[in-house]
DNA sequence: TTAAATAGGACTAATTTGGTCCAAATTGCC
DNA sequence: GGCAATTTGGACCAAATTAGTCCTATTTAA
């Protein structure tokens, strides 16, 4: 079905939330958990990971809690997806890495390399602030315009 | 790594490669095999496949075989991708059927569409005939046109 | 009639993913 | 100083998905 994992669309919802949240002070997992219904060990272990890769602050200890890191604007999609998903790309072949054994499949790299660009600057292009509730719809006109409508 | 499957890499190296062959005549399940070096059992299940959803030709019998139903300009990746891993959503909120529990995650859902679309384009924006050896090049100037250049 | 193909589907092994849990470390507060 | 509330780190298992193989039936040309 070409999808993104469960956790990281978890990991996108958990992040939409928080950047919803009054930003003057740190949530709990358990807060977090609550608000999206997600089962606490899974909210435990998204936060976790995402403030061990920077997206978000953590404060240990009682009255501890998490916090985004940076301001949702400077936070992508991609950034979340990244985190739980490795490096976008569709394809093996994508990758710097690549030591195709077929040749047909080498002939078929520099059109997945435009493919998978495309697809990460989509997702680049896409701000946590954009998919939060606040500023909702700004933005998302400068996506429209990435694809001149059709092959 | 929000990969596409390998059956579906493989289903794509093996049309690229019928692309690139003599489209005079019919080629078969172990000519392919041979040619990739995937193995034939694997060749066969990707032909049954690809022709059952219209992508190939087949003809039964000795001297049987498979061909291009159709041009190769006329077959994207996207279409193969489809038939492998079913309508291009990148999450469950992109389909039409979705069924949000969380409330969050609905904020989340137009941002999502753009994003798929974006994908799809990408990905109904890359023929056959560019991913074989002929015409290299020509026409990924298109796509690469779409991205509008990095955030 | 035989050999060469495709068609259809069942089956198993391997891998990945989702989800839970426990023990340790840290911090604020009484 | 000690307790309670948190995050941290990692192990672990169950479930789901994916990859790959194999068998049998059907079709067709020579």
């Amino acid at each position: 079905m070409m999808r993104i994992n469960k956790l990281t669309d978890y990991g996108i919802v958990v992040m939409t939330r928080i950047a919803d949240m009054d930003q003057s002070r740190v949530h709990t997992a358990r807060e977090i958990s609550e608000d999206t219904r997600i089962p606490l060990p899974t909210v435990t272990r998204l936060l976790k990971t995402l403030s061990g890769n920077g997206l978000l602050d953590s404060q240990r200890g009682s009255q501890g809690g998490y916090s985004l890191s940076r301001s949702s604007d400077d936070i992508s999609v991609a950034d979340i997806i990244e985190i739980f998903e490795g490096p976008i790309a569709l394809t093996e072949c994508s990758t710097n890495t690549c030591e195709c054994a077929y040749e047909t499949k080498c002939s078929v790299e520099e059109p997945w390399q435009k493919i998978n660009d495309t697809v990460k600057n989509a997702l680049e292009g896409i701000s946590l602030n954009q998919m939060a509730g606040k500023n909702q719809n700004e933005g998302l006109l400068n996506l429209s315009m990435n694809y001149s409508g059709g092959m």
